[in-house]
DNA sequence: CGAGTGACCGCAA
DNA sequence: ATTGCGGCCACTC
């Protein structure tokens, strides 16, 4: 039961929402939750949130990549390159055309 | 209950 | 353009 904390379901059901080959920035998700200024906690929440939500395409507003992702940054770009995201960058410092494949849940839904 | 931390963001020099 | 600092909210120990 993920009740303990209302915010981090909420973000965890936007992060679920996400489709393939889009990315959210943490900002943009920390807003859609209802605090625009909470865009750390999103990243908190991710890391002891349910490894099984797709947090590689959630990337900060540079469109870098995360730092604690479950396994590395490699990891991360790997599984977005297979979802269709072209991800740019050296093994030091990952990033995506945001431009690109920012993507917002209220636009589609 | 209290204190610390953080996968961030924005601004300033 | 790049680098450094603070702030903000929620979660964990």
């Amino acid at each position: 039961m993920i009740e303990s904390s209302q915010f981090a379901e909420r973000v965890q059901a936007i992060v679920v929402q996400i489709p393939a080959g889009r990315v959210m920035t943490y900002g943009q998700i920390a807003a859609i939750c209802g605090n625009a200024r909470a865009a750390r906690i999103v990243g908190g929440i991710a890391h002891f949130s349910n490894p099984n939500l797709p947090w590689q395409r959630v990337v900060n507003k540079q469109g870098g990549l995360a730092a604690g992702y479950y396994g590395g940054r490699s990891g991360q770009k790997r599984d977005l390159e297979v979802e269709g995201v072209k991800v740019l960058g050296n093994k030091d410092n990952y990033y995506v055309s945001i431009k690109k494949y920012l993507w917002s849940p209220i636009h589609e839904v």
